[in-house]
DNA sequence: GTCCGTGCAAAAGCTTTGCAGCCTT
DNA sequence: AAGGCTGCAAAGCTTTTGCACGGAC
């Protein structure tokens, strides 16, 4: 997300590798508060400050990411490939799409503007397989 | 944004009328804030639950849309016409871009997934000319 | 020993909501 | 007259921050 690197000396924590882990292995696209109800139960003593300083933290080091539409709380994926994102309107879930990155689309968002653009994100808003069988 | 239609019975305000109004005649994605600030002079007694309140109703009829990314707040804009956005990392400013939509991506996308789409956004991440030659 | 990370608690910031009175219809 | 809209204030929710203690290096 953001390009600035910091050249901090982070250390080691228990609670930190296993957020970046819990991420990882979920394809949900969690809420900082989901992953404090994850985790607290590991680490009985978790407070949620732990939590949004690690995905600070985390985020420093380029290895997760922070997605801010869809709710009104953010979420967070650790999963660092080009990709983009279906939001379901019904249930507020978000999958991964892999589509072949579209380069002429900017190339020419950067000719038509005067912005040097260092990435770009879509958002594809609809309804998921699941709800429409619900409904 | 939504696709329900509530059938209320809104009746006239002059506070959401001008909310409308200098939502339409300005470019720069305003926040709700901002909104309340520009207009509290015109109504010394404004409240910003009116203001959050009519941008909810004004986004009910449809005449409103919300914008939940580049910043930790929401922002607003009366542009209704299909754009994307062009987000500067620098001063967080929001541009609007006209790009000729490209369909075969929301057909890719709909193809690769089960999701129905009703519609798509696209950011543009990067750096403003006004940033770049302040550096 | 340093100083980073944690838990705890308080604070901050944006947004929503309850209520009584006013204004549109 | 009915009930939507307003201002005011309080509450709500997510996220951030200050501080003292414990742990990584």
């Amino acid at each position: 997300m953001d390009t600035k690197q910091k050249t901090e000396n982070y250390r080691q924590s228990a609670q930190r590798d296993r957020i970046l882990e819990v991420l990882k292995t979920t394809n949900s696209h969690p809420t900082a508060d989901w992953l404090y109800s994850q985790l607290k139960s590991e680490f009985p003593k978790l407070s949620p400050g732990t939590i949004y300083r690690n995905l600070g933290i985390l985020q420093e080091m380029g290895k997760v990411k922070k997605i801010q539409y869809g709710s009104t709380f953010d979420r967070f994926e650790a999963n660092l490939s080009d990709h983009y994102h279906l939001i379901c309107e019904s249930c507020n879930s978000i999958t991964d799409i892999n589509l072949p990155a579209c380069k002429d689309i900017l190339n020419k968002a950067e000719e038509l503007s005067d912005f040097s653009i260092n990435y770009h994100q879509i958002e594809f808003y609809g309804i998921c397989i699941s709800c429409r069988r619900a409904s």
